[in-house]
DNA sequence: ATCGTTTGTGCAATCGTTTGCGGTTGATAA
DNA sequence: TTATCAACCGCAAACGATTGCACAAACGAT
């Protein structure tokens, strides 16, 4: 029940509690046959230093928040699995925030943080989220953020995301090479910022004689009665879905008319469910775990020296 | 840069700075007007006490660390969901731990939760724990632990999981309903413990005069090669499948064999992937939401009431 | 013998909050 | 008038580790 601290082991050794803790920091101050007492009885009675006081003293929390919109998307074990991987070897540890896509749990999640006086944040905001004037209070005590996956443009703090032009241009420039007319494009909500840098790049790659029909859906429902009303129009159209909701419509519509084979798919994907659904689609595969890994890398830049230069990251992607 | 403390305050106001923090706690010793002027001032700067400074004096870190196996798993964010929504009314943070079904990565985990001083620990076993012998350390320094999900049987801890036999039940009264002639049931690995209770209640509840075989798959693979040696044999067959893992395989069997239709399947899943895979599939679907509530409210007892009677409770679940 | 330097260790303050105990008021009862 | 007792508030010691500084011993150099 009793655990051990620092006095009891100076007590036992008749030293004084610095010598220990110094010598458990292996400080050059102590000789090594000090050290090595030490060290041995600490071993002995599996004592470990109260990693709670230490950071206490050293005002830092050794913690990191992961703020996101959901946690019921499958791309989010990689970023966690990724994050995790680069901070555990720093002996950070992280607490994982859900927002649920809503702005006000959002800045309930980072007063939380603050309170907690935890040493950084790696925010993928909401989709409500419109501004960052809520981090305001952050960079007052000192927190450090970096913004990844979903993200805002800013240039006050450092992000990590994928390189969506680069990603649709992609798919597009796939397109081009398949003997196709006519395509539809299904966006998401047009305020998103992936709908809109997503439209970007794959109209600035497209091939120009390539005819095109846009379309922006909310959700799954309203991608499948667009897809389904085109494909009793013709039959011989090729569809890009921008987010997994969408081709989920997309492919259901595609099933129902039995075009699976001769209809082309194309978009982004976390590559876990529909691919299984519809064997012939290609997507982006949407790399967590490099997200992850890189928005991590920069976090501990930010802790570690607090004037480092802003960084704005694009993941490179790859499609299967 | 600079955050208030307490003691600032208390220069303000000209008073203590335990005055300062009882006006703060609500302690009944403060008088009203000394209160709200004290959180009247506290509003104003935006001060909120730190929290480590306080868990630190009383003890506690208010964390509590869930300790999985894996976590690309569907019903993990319904766990972990569960978990939090109990956790955070009563102002607990909580820690991921991933052992990747490795006792050593489980180890070291545990460890970790002893060094942080974590409050409480919930902890799905990997499937290469055999015995908790490496909790012991737990014990020792008065760490809470509830198993979860994945358990092993112990009277040494409270445990939470699926009533895996009633479950199992249920699968075998449908099929007892149903008219079948033979029953392919596909189980885990044997030393499992969900392998054998669910071999337990199915046994128990299906009609002695249904033929069964049994068998046990390591992997989807090994799924598959026996569903299909049995379909190549006889066709009017139906299948019982322990886990996705093992669904997944009978289901890829019988879609190159084109019995969907014909051909009962069914089993315990997730409901995310299978389902749509195969429309007519009948499984349990495992609740993860009621189970990470349950086990954070039982966890939240042990750590209140350190002697607080141990419980072994068994969520009950739906075949679907 | 004296001084300077290195090496190893202890002292004591500190991080920010909580809390047991004691003390000062003013009001009420004896 | 004095004893009693709330009601309020402050003092100071914790919690467990870290760290700047002082200091003693040992050593070599002058």
């Amino acid at each position: 029940m009793k655990t051990w601290t620092i006095k009891d082991l100076a007590q036992l050794l008749n030293v004084s509690p610095s010598t220990i803790s110094r010598a458990l920091n292996n400080h050059p101050d102590i000789s090594i046959e000090m050290r090595n007492r030490v060290q041995q009885l600490a071993e002995e009675l599996q004592f470990k230093p109260n990693s709670f006081a230490a950071n206490f003293r050293k005002k830092q929390t050794k913690l990191i928040a992961i703020i996101l919109p959901k946690i019921y998307h499958s791309f989010i074990p990689d970023v966690i699995e990724g994050i995790t991987k680069r901070l555990n070897s720093e002996q950070f540890q992280t607490l994982i925030l859900i927002t649920e896509d809503q702005l006000e749990k959002e800045i309930e999640a980072i007063k939380q943080c603050c309170d907690m006086r935890i040493d950084g944040i790696l925010l993928s905001v909401s989709n409500q989220t419109k501004d960052l004037s809520h981090l305001e209070i952050c960079k007052k005590m000192g927190i450090s953020i970096v913004l990844f996956d979903n993200i805002l443009e800013t240039e006050e703090y450092s992000t990590v995301h994928i390189d969506e032009i680069a990603a649709a241009q992609q798919c597009a420039r796939y397109l081009n090479n398949q003997d196709v007319q006519e395509i539809i494009a299904i966006y998401g909500p047009e305020e998103l910022s992936i709908s809109q840098k997503r439209k970007l790049g794959f109209n600035s790659a497209l091939h120009p004689q390539k005819k095109t029909l846009e379309y922006h859906a909310n959700n799954s429902q309203q991608a499948y009665e667009f897809a389904d009303l085109q494909i009793r129009r013709n039959t011989q159209i090729s569809f890009f879905g921008i987010t997994d909701e969408v081709l989920h419509g997309i492919i259901k519509a595609i099933k129902e008319h039995d075009l699976s084979k001769s209809c082309t798919v194309i978009g982004f994907s976390d590559g876990l469910t529909l691919p299984f659904l519809h064997r012939e689609l290609r997507y982006i595969f949407h790399n967590g775990k490099s997200i992850g890994f890189t928005a991590a890398e920069q976090i501990l830049k930010c802790i570690n020296e607090k004037d480092s230069p802003l960084i704005h990251l694009e993941i490179p992607v790859n499609l299967c």
